[in-house]
DNA sequence: ATGGCTTATCAAATAAGA
């Protein structure tokens, strides 16, 4: 089974490209962030058209996540237990959906970005990171066999090598200790990175900036994973991230990021 | 060096991305 994750930045101006990466590399669970639309706007027939089962949650234009399977698509979860909310009124956002694709529970995971250490958005990001932490390795000490893979744009950057200068991230969010930490804790809590190391660094990255000419001038970060339970990571056989989607006219400033399990 | 692209939105500036 091959399963991926992308950060599409908008499913409305990128449906075509999309359908055709599923294609070409033969997508089995393709987990989506940033569809940026409501869930009357999601192009379902499109993929449904292709062989798959959509699930997606969207309320506005920002955020919303989306779970396609061809492999089978069951009990569908928007949001996870203590997700924190955001906004005025506070609200839940569009930024966790979850199904069982062949046995596998696999999340569609957006993490809010932080935008400055200063914003109150930060501390919101870190909430929802350690409600993650502790609602997953929740589901660990109940079910330890259980096969869960936590997928997404986590907008950390793990590792000093996962940005092109950590000059340039001086001062910055995702580079921060507490969001390092907060990432951590998750892997601390039994949820393995099942692609780095098929795709180790230094210079591989998963997002490149639209300014600047960041993609050719190799100037990108990785910060988005799959993450895997241990019952799950001893079926991964190979990964990889797909550069070639970030080329080109009309391309989502992130690159899918796939694996395939046994 | 200033957000220098890209997307969405009550459609022209603004918010958000990271």
């Amino acid at each position: 089974m091959r399963i991926a994750t992308w950060n599409v930045n908008s499913i409305r101006a990128r449906v075509d490209r999309v359908l055709a990466f599923l294609e070409r590399q033969q997508v089995d669970v393709l987990a989506m962030q940033e569809t940026k639309c409501r869930d009357d706007q999601f192009p379902s027939a499109r993929f449904e058209e292709a062989g798959y089962q959509v699930a997606h949650s969207g309320f506005n234009q920002w955020n919303g996540v989306a779970l396609l399977s061809r492999v089978g698509l069951e009990d569908v979860q928007v949001g996870f237990d203590g997700m924190p909310h955001w906004g005025e009124p506070a609200a839940a956002e569009a930024r966790a959906i979850s199904g069982v694709c062949d046995g596998v529970r696999l999340w569609s995971l957006y993490v809010p970005n932080g935008r400055t250490l200063e914003d109150p958005h930060l501390g919101y990001k870190l909430r929802w990171l350690a409600a993650l932490r502790d609602t997953a390795a929740g589901w660990l000490a109940a079910a330890p066999e259980s096969q869960v893979g936590l997928l997404g744009d986590w907008n950390i950057a793990p590792r000093d090598e996962d940005v092109w200068d950590m000059a340039a991230f001086a001062g910055k969010t995702h580079v921060s200790p507490a969001e390092r930490e907060a990432f951590h804790a998750l892997v601390d809590a039994g949820f393995t990175d099942v692609v780095r190391p098929h795709a180790p660094g230094p210079g591989v990255y998963t997002y490149w900036d639209y300014t600047q000419l960041s993609f050719p001038k190799r100037r990108g970060m990785r910060i988005d994973f799959a993450l895997a339970s241990p019952a799950l990571v001893t079926r991964v056989q190979h990964a990889v991230i797909d550069r070639e989607e970030r080329k080109g006219k009309g391309a989502s400033d992130h690159a899918p990021v796939l694996f395939d399990i046994a």
